[in-house]
DNA sequence: TATCTACATTTTACATGTAGATTTGCAAGC
DNA sequence: GCTTGCAAATCTACATGTAAAATGTAGATA
């Protein structure tokens, strides 16, 4: 039988924060489960995504989730080969790294745009968030560190007005939350941070949209340079996809 | 019964290049003859894709047909509504705008990327795409223009070692395929588009990344006015537009 | 021991069944 | 004419059935 860890959570949590009203659909909250247990190391890369396994484990039919393991797919957080089924996604060290050049000047652009034209209440809301943040990192809560960072990313994204930008970067989200989870925590990473976050802000509340671009793109540059540093020398998990994909 | 376009091309189409070799699977002709069938105009947008209609049309079970519309719908060319099925995309001009603009930081340090570490025979395989253009463009054959221009920019896209650029790139194609139909073609474009596209081969050429990205983001710069100008005032369609710009 | 083959098991990919929601057609009412 | 109010038809979302492929495993062969 499949290794499939835990998974006790149920499906029957009837949390719905949906933009449509009406019944939730299983395939949404399946994703949601899956999308959770990668993200969270109960499913780990490389692992298989056995349909009638899930199905039975989740205590529904296999439909569903065939669909929620497609939808991921298509979000890059598995991957799938021909008749072999699919399996979450191994990120190895130039994945890793091909994902923050990326992140680079979209997201940098993303935040030209959002100084040069975003609500004018958008400084405040990072101050609110930031100040959260502020909190965390002076507890040394990593878990917080990451729920606000990707808060205040999101906020960035969702405020450059641009729809399709708003769109690559959460198809990104994932595939970084993921490349994140694998590089061990630095001293100081959080401190520098969110110390490079609040240039950013600074840079969005003087409506400096070039300022606020290289802000963000000298934080970005900064975290690839922590992540990189972390799994550079001589790093376990090779590359693995070249065979596969 | 739904008003399904003729569709009879044939699901042997066989244009995808797939990793692995074995026998081409429904879903995939499906995802392709649906694709054409979008891009090409066939399914026009707004349209409604019933699933049983589609799999009794193509003459298959409804499964694959089902897996293909989702498909579709995670790359963009379709969306969802909640329990009232699946529509070919429509693009308003703000999206058709923000495609443009999405496009420009992305593929312009994508270019970079090409021009500074791309494979030492870049340059002549553009030069031989580009050779196809200009037949193209004497000859004022408006598809084959297209079909170089996408294979120019795909070039370009593979050939900056980065896959998640890539991915993100090919994320966009569709979508920017379909705001590029929708649009009038104006006179000199093509010639216009030619002369930009050489100016970024120099570049590359000269592995003048700098140079590359400026070339390129100039040249998107200058199809997204080429664009803009002729979709300008009001469109009939502006689904979703939430403010203005 | 290592390799090959035959068989059993599992899984994928596609086909089909169906309850309930949604849309449509159509006639009555204003 | 235009709405309103069903009833029929249709479709979505999920459940289940199944052939063929893939995988695992035991036994045979070298």
């Amino acid at each position: 039988m499949p290794d499939i860890t835990d998974m006790t959570t149920q499906l029957r949590t009837t949390d719905d924060p949906l933009p449509s009203i009406g019944p939730a659909r299983v395939v949404d909250e399946t994703v949601a489960a899956l999308r959770q247990a990668i993200l969270s190391g109960d499913l780990r890369p490389g692992q298989k995504l056995s349909v009638p396994a899930l199905a039975l484990r989740l205590g529904i039919s296999r439909s569903p989730v065939r669909e929620a393991v497609l939808a991921l797919t298509a979000e890059g957080l598995a991957v799938e080969s021909r008749r072999r089924g699919v399996v979450v996604t191994e990120l190895g060290p130039k994945e890793t790294d091909a994902i923050h050049e990326a992140r680079g000047p979209l997201e940098g652009f993303a935040t030209r745009l959002a100084a040069e034209r975003g609500p004018v209440d958008l400084g405040e809301r990072l101050d609110a968030i930031l100040a959260e943040q502020a909190e965390a990192v002076a507890a040394g809560d990593e878990d917080g560190y990451f729920r606000t960072n990707a808060a205040f990313h999101r906020a960035i994204a969702a405020a450059c007005d641009n729809a399709e930008i708003h769109r690559l970067l959460l198809s990104l989200e994932g595939r970084m939350a993921l490349a994140l989870r694998q590089v061990a925590a630095r001293p100081g990473h959080r401190e520098s941070g969110l110390e490079e976050h609040r240039k950013v802000v600074a840079a969005i509340k003087a409506r400096d949209g070039s300022g606020a671009e290289t802000a963000m793109r000298a934080h970005l540059a900064a975290t690839r340079q922590r992540v990189v540093s972390t799994l550079h020398p001589d790093d376990r998990m090779t590359v693995g996809s070249t065979s596969a994909m």
